[in-house]
DNA sequence: TCCGCAGTCTATAACGTTGTAGGAAGAACG
DNA sequence: CGTTCTTCCTACAACGTTATAGACTGCGGA
C-alpha cells in the first residue's frame, strides 16, 4: 500500500541507500540527486516506516512516562511539561498510569512492554527506598519524585525540605505561630509528606516555636476530599491554630473549603499555604499562596538527562541527583 | 546484548519459528516442547523485540491521543480514561498536545510521526467543519469533541444540546427564570459553546421564557480566569439574574468565585450549574452542580471503535457518530 | 603519467520477528 | 497395507530500513 524506500529509489533512479541518505540529511549528495529524490518522495507520498527504522537503528524516538494518575492535577501538569520538553527534542511520550500502586509499579519495571520506548521517566508513589534495587533495569531510567533516594539511577527532584521550610517561614513571617499541617503520613521519613513535614519542623525550630503534634493532620492519599476530611477532624479536636500548611495544593484547597464552611475567614482568622502551584491555585477563593516547585525545570531536566543516558548508554557515569529551584508564591490566602 | 529469538531457539534445541509459536500461544505445540522453550526464555531473560514485531506484523499496539493540553482538567481526565480503556485491550497510548491551535492540528494530521501508532484519537479545538476533509488521512482515526460534524471518520461525542437543555431545565425547575450564560462564543453554531447555547435556548423556549442576549457572557478560551472575567463584566452591566449556566465547570468555578466576592450567596441569590463533572466540582465551595457528559463511556467507546477500525482496515463501513449518555449531577450550587 | 584523495553513489548484508510452505511421524480409515 | 488426515515442527523468505564496504568519477600533486 504505502510507498517504500525501494519505490522512491526506483522512481528517482538511484539506489535505496541514496534515498536513505537524503532522508537522513547525509552531507555528500549532489543537489541535483537530492532534488530528484525529494521529488519522488513528494510524488509517492513516501514516509519512512518507523518500525523498520527502529528495528535497524535500535531507537524508537519515544520516551515512557509513568505516573500514578493523570486525574491528579500535579501529574497532569507534569505530563504536559514533559511532553513539551520531549517535543523540543523531537521525541514522543507514551504515558503509563500505575495508580500509585507498588505492585503495579514493580510490574511495570519488569514489563517487556517497555520495549516500545528508549527510556523511562518514572514517578513512583507506592515503592519506597527498600525497592531501590528494582530500579536497576537494563535500560535508561530517570527517577522522579521523592519516594526513593540514593537509588541506582539518575534522580530529578524538588527541594522539598527547603521549600517546605520556606512555606512555613512565610507563615511565620506573617506573625502566625500555631501552624497546622494537613496531609502528613504517619511515620514517613522520606516521600513528599515526610520531607515537607521535616521542612516545617526545621522552620519552627529555627524560629524557636515549639512543635505541637496535635496540629498535624494525617491523610492517606492527597486528594481534595482527604484535605477536607483531615481539616474537619482537626477542627473537631478543638485545637487552636492560626495558619495551615497544606502539604500540597489540593489538600490546601480541600482544607480551605472546610475552614470557610466553619465560618473562619481566610487569611484573617487562618492563613493558608499550599505546595505545587497548580493552575487552580490562582483561581480559588481566596487565591492560594503556594510553593512553585519548579515543575517545568524538573520536566526539562529529566528529559535532558534521560536523552543523555539514551545517547550514551554504556557510560559508567555515576547516578546523579538533581534538584530544581523552588519559589514561594504569595497570594490572597496569606495576605497580611 | 539482549537475547533474540535465535538464542532461545538454540538453547531449547528447536527452530526459531517454534519459539515464535510458543510466544504467540499457537495451539499445536507439545507440552514438553513448550516447556523447554519457556525454560530457555526464562534462562536468557528473553523478551521479543517490539520493533521487529511491528515491522513484521504491521501493528505497533500503540494508539495516539491528540488533545489541546493536559493542563486543562477535562482533557487530563479524558486521557486518564482513554489510557485505562486502552490498557484493558493491551494497548498503549502516546499523547500529543496541539495547544488547540488549528495549524498544529492540521500539521499533526499530515505528520509522518503518526507511523508510531496504529490509529489516532483526535480531539481538535482549532479546526472547524470546513477542515473536515483533512481528516481523510490514510489510517484509522476517531474524532472526539464537537468541532466537526459529518466528517469522513467515526465520531464519538456527547449530547451537548440535550445535556445543556437538561442543565437549563434543572435551573428552571428550581424556579429560576433569569439565567445567565458564561462562556458563549460569538456567532458559533457548532463547537461545544454553540451547541450548549442552543440547548439553553431550546429549554427556555420550551418553558416559554424569553431569550435575553444581555444575559449571555462571552469568553475566548474556557479557562478559569475567563469565567471570572466574564462574570465581572456581566455584573458591571447591571443586568439582573438569578442563575448562571457555566458552559463548562472551570468557567462556572471562576464565575462562582466572582459572584461570592460580590457578596451574592450561592445558591440562594444565584444558582450555578456547570458542565463536565470534573473531580474538582465535588470539592468547591459550594459544591458545583454539573452535567456528567459520560466521559468514561466516551473514552471506552472511542477506543473500542478505533480498535475495530484497526482490526478491519479495509472495511467500507460508513462513518458512525456515537453519542454518550449524560446525567445531571445536582450538588449544593443549585440546592433548593 | 600515475597516484592518492575527496566526493558521490551502489550492492548487499544485516536488524529480529512472523508468514508460508511443506516435511516427518503417527493415527485413522477403507 | 496403502492412503489420508492430524499434529508437530522446520527452513526460508519476507517486512523496510540503515550500515558496511567498496566502486567509480574527476582533480591536484608528484
Amino acid at each position: 500500500m504505502a510507498a517504500t524506500i525501494r519505490d522512491v529509489a526506483q522512481a528517482a533512479g538511484v539506489s535505496i541507500k541514496t534515498v536513505s541518505n537524503v532522508m537522513n540529511d547525509y552531507p555528500h549528495i549532489r543537489p541535483d540527486t537530492k532534488r530528484r529524490v525529494l521529488d519522488a518522495v513528494e510524488l509517492l507520498h513516501y514516509s519512512p516506516n518507523q518500525s523498520a527504522r527502529s528495528l535497524r537503528s535500535g531507537k524508537t524516538g519515544v520516551l515512557g512516562l509513568a505516573v500514578p494518575e493523570l486525574s491528579l492535577s500535579y501529574f497532569a501538569e507534569l505530563a504536559d511539561a514533559v511532553i513539551q520538553a520531549a517535543e523540543a527534542r523531537g521525541l514522543k511520550v507514551l504515558i503509563e498510569q500505575t495508580g500509585g500502586d507498588r505492585d503495579r509499579e514493580l510490574e511495570l519495571l519488569a514489563s517487556p512492554r517497555l520495549q516500545l520506548t528508549d527510556g523511562l521517566l518514572f514517578s513512583p508513589l507506592g515503592m519506597a527506598n527498600e525497592d531501590a534495587e528494582n530500579l536497576s533495569v537494563g535500560f535508561p531510567l530517570v527517577l522522579l519524585g521523592e519516594r526513593i533516594f540514593g537509588g541506582p539511577t539518575d534522580h530529578v527532584t524538588m527541594r522539598n525540605v527547603e521549600a517546605a521550610r520556606a512555606a512555613t517561614d512565610h507563615l511565620l513571617s506573617k506573625g502566625r505561630r500555631r501552624i497546622a499541617v494537613v496531609g502528613a503520613h504517619e511515620g514517613e521519613v522520606i516521600g513528599s509528606a515526610g520531607l515537607r513535614l521535616q521542612g516545617y519542623r526545621d522552620a519552627l525550630e529555627a524560629a524557636g516555636v515549639p512543635y505541637n503534634p496535635a496540629l498535624i493532620a494525617h491523610t492517606t492519599l492527597w486528594h481534595r476530599a482527604n484535605g477536607a476530611t483531615a481539616m474537619r477532624e482537626l477542627l473537631a479536636t478543638g485545637v487552636d491554630f492560626d495558619a495551615v500548611f497544606g502539604l500540597n495544593d489540593t489538600l490546601a484547597l480541600g482544607a480551605m473549603r472546610v475552614l470557610q464552611e466553619s465560618g473562619r475567614r481566610i487569611p484573617r482568622d487562618v492563613a493558608v499555604i499550599g505546595f505545587d502551584d497548580l493552575d487552580e491555585a490562582q483561581y480559588s477563593l481566596p487565591t492560594l499562596s503556594t510553593i512553585d516547585p519548579g515543575r517545568t525545570e524538573i520536566a526539562e531536566t529529566a528529559v535532558a538527562v534521560l536523552a543523555e543516558r539514551i545517547a550514551d548508554r554504556r557510560s559508567g557515569l555515576a547516578p546523579r541527583e538533581i534538584q530544581a529551584q523552588f519559589r514561594v508564591v504569595e497570594r490572597e490566602s496569606t495576605a497580611s
